[in-house]
DNA sequence: TCGTTAATGGACATGATGTCCATTATTGGG
DNA sequence: CCCAATAATGGACATCATGTCCATTAACGA
């Protein structure tokens, strides 16, 4: 374990870090997770890889930063948005997907790796749970049906980052909602 | 590469085969997929390392068998019951897991790998596909329905395979199946 | 300016991988 | 039942990644 970690306000640390990042992301585009070292990230960064160490204890570690940064992003656009709805996250993380779209499909492709998978999964579930704790009031069900809707959106937006299916994310959104919404529908309490 | 492998026929070749098979199962079982090496799995089978390595290339490839033959019991299974309607497979399944709930639960669990989750991704989304088949005539929409029913079928049953629900496997496919139902009628053409 | 703190890179120990080979045993067909 | 064919064995190697440690150097900021 790290015995101390640097202060963040240090302009080494942020230029240390930062160089950390990009080299995970450019080399996750061209590698793959699981096709390259934390020597390899240090290489690419120009880090020394004791460097490395001092500032994270894995490659996951790094790569956990980014994807907390995506959840406020999206929170946020989703406030200003102002758009109703249970599951309004939705559009804004599949539009974002899009943009990204090597960079997802390089994540979730065979070469990618369990870590990133599960941080991403754990992600949608969060979204999918605040979002839907209003609609579906009570019971045990609670959770079957939010597991249900997020692996569902889920694989939905896997499939749509895939090069068959040259579908705008709009279109993807719509699709999204108009087969969960039938479901929301069965999953509320028998009125 | 191996050079060459073993005729299958070999009595030698089967129990060797066999006692890998269940080193691994107990591994998965006790340590999850990757906290064990492949000279671990060598060591609790009794076989040498280099043995381990004319069979197979990998932990993954050792793998891979047993979900082919999880595969070909589930249809078996299925033409046997001779139950109709779209997505029958998911009563066997579910049952199945549960019936192999701790060994499940070690494949999806914290300490997972990705390989595992992978390969019975594709499974899965192998038997909704040949489920949906007839249901879901046309368009391009088909591989979204899919996509869209898979992932809310795994994650259903994973939610389901966790402590805290104790559901039982007829109710976990009475539920998918109330679910899903809709999703069908949505993704029906437009009559 | 100067004390503090980060970066560096090389050394180590460890452990996994995959390959190769000479030797030993088991096997199954003739 | 024998023997040629083929698996199994285990140890040796080369390679590579990991994580830790340290003495030295450089950058920071108060």
């Amino acid at each position: 374990m790290g015995t101390k970690l640097p202060s963040t306000s240090d302009r080494r640390v942020q230029r240390t870090r930062r160089a950390l990042r990009e080299a995970l992301v450019a080399l996750i585009l061209d590698r793959g997770w699981e096709a390259f070292s934390v020597q390899d990230v240090c290489d690419r960064a120009d880090v020394g890889r004791s460097t490395f160490y001092t500032h994270f204890a894995d490659k996951e570690e790094l790569l956990v930063g980014g994807f907390e940064d995506l959840r406020s992003a999206l929170r946020a656009q989703l406030a200003a948005s102002g758009r109703p709805g249970p599951l309004g996250f939705s559009r804004g993380l599949i539009e974002h997907a899009h943009e990204q779209r090597r960079l997802f499909l390089a994540l979730f492709g065979k070469k990618s790796g369990l870590v990133v998978q599960r941080r991403f999964r754990d992600l949608v579930f969060g979204l999918v749970r605040e979002d839907l704790a209003g609609v579906l009031a009570a019971g045990r069900r609670t959770d079957a049906v939010i597991a249900f809707v997020a692996g569902a959106f889920i694989e939905l937006l896997t499939w749509s980052l895939e090069a068959r299916s040259a579908t705008a994310p709009e279109e993807v959104d719509a699709l999204f909602h108009d087969l969960v919404a039938p479901v929301l529908g069965a999953a509320r309490p028998r009125a």
